[in-house]
DNA sequence: ATTTCATATGAATGATTATTCATATGTTCA
DNA sequence: TGAACATATGAATAATCATTCATATGAAAT
């Protein structure tokens, strides 16, 4: 038992319920792993750009003032994580919102942020 | 114009749509904030956990195999961030979400990581 | 009041990560 | 083929953060 509190015993039902019903471990890494994703400002603001129309890489630096390298690296991120897809043109690459999730999961984080306070 | 691509002129008014419809910049750092208090696997299952039913803190504990002081400072943060309530009976302090928004992002996570791969 | 129990918290540490710099890859045009 | 351009990426650095350990707070009971 640990350290546990000493009604313990009271609440271990409780506390396999609860157990019951959680998804499988690689499931809860993989869900921290993507909302880790969203939990950064540039990356958020790569994002909200994109909402609007796809981009290619230099506009979007040009559009949130920063490098071309760390625009770069942040996509590769959100492609990973298949939150942007990409196209290629020429000798540009124009990346795009992958899914509607991407849209939902901000909206519903906007929400929350701006409702209560 | 900094070392941005050559056809800049061509997508500025691309650009300028872009950055209107952004929202301002502490929402945008308020919104990472939230997502990142739900990017941590410890967090995520706590609140896998609270999303059944209120728990205190030496279950929660237990449930998790983790110590209690791991588990609080946790729970401060969710807490900070209006994720979770707490109420007090006792001595133990019983957590549980805050409101409907927890479900729905992770929700809309969990959609996004079983759906595609 | 004092002891006990549940929770909270400050400081330290190890791990993760965003950005920068330099450079590589791959495309287009001459 | 070679020069110019757009993008990608590896290594290094600085900052952030989750956990641990020790300890503090605060309620309950004897």
């Amino acid at each position: 038992m640990g350290d546990a509190c000493e009604v313990n015993e009271i609440h271990t039902d409780r506390i396999e319920h609860a157990l019951k019903s959680m998804p499988p471990e690689d499931e809860l890494y993989d869900l921290a792993e993507l909302f880790k994703v969203f939990g950064d400002s540039t990356r958020i603001r790569i994002l909200f750009v994109l909402f609007g129309e796809e981009m290619c890489v230099c506009d979007l630096a040009e559009a949130l003032s920063m490098t071309q390298s760390a625009i770069s690296h942040q996509l590769r991120i959100l492609k990973q994580n298949k939150l942007v897809k990409s196209r290629r043109e020429g000798k540009s690459i124009f990346y795009s919102l992958a899914d509607d999730h991407v849209g939902t999961i901000i909206g519903q984080g906007m929400e929350h942020i701006t409702e209560d306070a």
